[in-house]
DNA sequence: TTGTAAGCGTTATCAC
DNA sequence: GTGATAACGCTTACAA
């Protein structure tokens, strides 16, 4: 590859001249020295090495992003999580706009700080990008320890600040819960995630706010609790119908797509038909989702949005500029397909 | 950060020798020596800083990996590609096995070569790994021509020598037909992919290849293709049901899951049960597909052994070794689960 | 066995 | 307006 030495002989100028031209500094070029030092680039297709000028800046201009560790094929977000793939994509391409570039790791899942001071202290990375924060995150608090730049998509204990841009899953739900009263439903359970979950929860807050709001009763058994799996979702449904008919939900409000599906799965084993006789809303518009019978109703994240705030708050972050805002809840957007009708005349069969 | 300076000072030798110890090279070094550079270097933290490491080497320890562009939420490979983001976190970890990382970038689909071209000229990464590839895919063209390493998860050109590794999708979807056969089946029909896509031929050979092997017949309209949507599968299975009954295929192979759904949904429309009336199989193992009703039987592909033999073949190369192979076919893993059944007495209804 | 110094390709400070 | 040159942090050839 050409370097800037090359250029400095075509162009019969020194290095600094070209370093000029080429950064379009502030410093004075003659016009005809400034043609001669583009033309000679050009015709030799010099561009300036990276780590030279990394080096020189001592940064990288690289994000560090890391992946979920072993995909334990049957556990919570292990191969189920239909979000992060495209976030991915939408975080690269939000990255590289900004003049960034994402490098991609993994970690023990059960120890994740050393992987990250490594890549610290070796200076492979400007900042991270953390995905799947949990309530007390080590990684969180180690990048705070550290001060090491980072946003996180997803938020962590209340009491830390620092920069994230999550879902605003409570709204999200919300919405969920008005829409199914907006169709005649009265009686509306939820399936949630245990009690250490922190999304879970802020869902499980937006179904009470709906509730409340219409002055509708939440009678014990409708809020039920289970891990992210197509079997609690199963589960929760046997428990809904050996209430009395009269007392069973007409609709089911979940905190993911897949317990959504195995609501469906159950309830059609029972005979139950969803999207005639009840009424189901999943969250994530995971792909697939679209061609269940019947298509299902869900909250969407914005993902694209997400990585594009959580890139703009890490550029300001990395330029030393007052981030605008450092905390920000984006509304997920609800794809009404066909789980979702107005509640039928009578009670579950 | 500290700097190999202030091991060297810290220990009080210079930096060459700090060097010498913390690389282990040949070079002889006094053990209390190196016990004092050790010591010092733990004391303080040290790591060496990686950009500095490669300019001197000319190497960036990075490899490129490009997603694919934008999400056509309705585009075949789009969204539903449910293999590329699993394959990504394969990559990372067996590249992070080899010393390296990865370094994700996007690129508009209709013209790759100037993100790669730029890529190069910058230093940016040391190789590529490629998916996706087509016949005559301009980035194994490009980089060929430009003699820059790089592997590809994918076939293109037969006649284009270059590494790659790929799913033996006539392998598996000969295994498929087999397996359908073994249950009995004699009228086994194909959904497949245009006749431009190298991969969907692949496929195809290996229905045509076990269905001559157990001397069947293969009447007209049995092979039928479509491009990657559910709906290519539902229009393909009423096109079946336009059949006489008695000539109506019992079992459907597929090239994808996205098209095995549609022949599902449709079927089931039709009032034909699936996993009783009717076999199908799919292709990807795409998460979800277990859950569906019935649990679809599908060919996985190998991705964590494909990432691997990739990042092997690409370490010799980079290492200036002659590689093992440099073409190798991975056999995807059938995964039984209900879609399959022996054939129905009689023809479908 | 250890130290000095060149050099990787830049950018930026300082002369001229 | 332009050119030497130092410096970023490291590895390694060569000298001591």
């Amino acid at each position: 590859m050409p370097t800037i030495k090359d250029v400095a002989r075509e162009a019969g100028v020194s290095i600094a001249t070209v370093s000029y031209v080429l950064n379009k500094k502030a410093v004075a070029v003659s016009p005809e020295t400034r043609r001669r030092v583009l033309e000679a680039a050009r015709r030799i297709g010099y561009r300036a090495n990276v780590t030279a000028r990394n080096l020189r800046s001592s940064e990288t201009r690289l994000i560090g992003y890391a992946w979920y560790e072993p995909p334990p094929y049957d556990a919570p977000f292990g191969r189920l999580n239909p979000i992060l793939d495209w976030f991915a994509f939408y975080l690269a391409r939000s990255a590289e706009q900004a003049g960034y570039h994402l490098l991609t790791f993994t970690y023990p899942p059960d120890d994740p700080t050393p992987t990250y001071d490594e890549l610290i202290r070796t200076g492979r990375v400007d900042a991270f990008v953390l995905t799947g924060t949990v309530d007390n995150d080590p990684r969180v608090r180690f990048l705070l320890d550290q001060a090491f730049p980072f946003v996180s998509f997803g938020r962590s204990t209340e009491a830390w600040d620092f920069p994230w841009v999550d879902t605003d899953g409570r709204a999200g739900v919300r919405a969920g819960v008005e829409y199914l009263i907006s169709l005649g439903h009265r009686r509306i359970a939820i399936l949630g995630w245990p009690e250490d979950s922190l999304s879970g929860n802020f869902r499980l807050a937006g179904y009470c706010d709906a509730m409340e709001a219409a002055g509708l009763p939440v009678p014990d058994g409708y809020v039920l609790r289970g891990v992210h799996t197509e079997q609690a979702g199963r589960e929760a449904f046997a428990r809904w119908m050996e209430m009395p008919p009269h007392e069973r939900p007409t609709a089911i409000v979940t905190v993911s797509d897949l317990m959504a599906i195995g609501i469906m799965n159950e309830a059609r084993r029972q005979g139950v038909q969803v999207g005639r006789d009840l009424s189901v809303i999943g969250f994530d518009d995971a792909p697939m989702t679209e061609y269940l019978q019947p298509a299902l109703t869900t909250l969407q994240q914005p993902i694209d949005e997400i990585a594009e705030a959580l890139i703009t708050m890490l550029e300001a972050i990395l330029n030393k500029e007052p981030p605008a805002e450092t905390n920000v809840l984006m509304p997920p957007r609800l794809i009404i397909r066909e789980s979702c009708v107005p509640p039928p005349e009578q009670a579950l069969p």
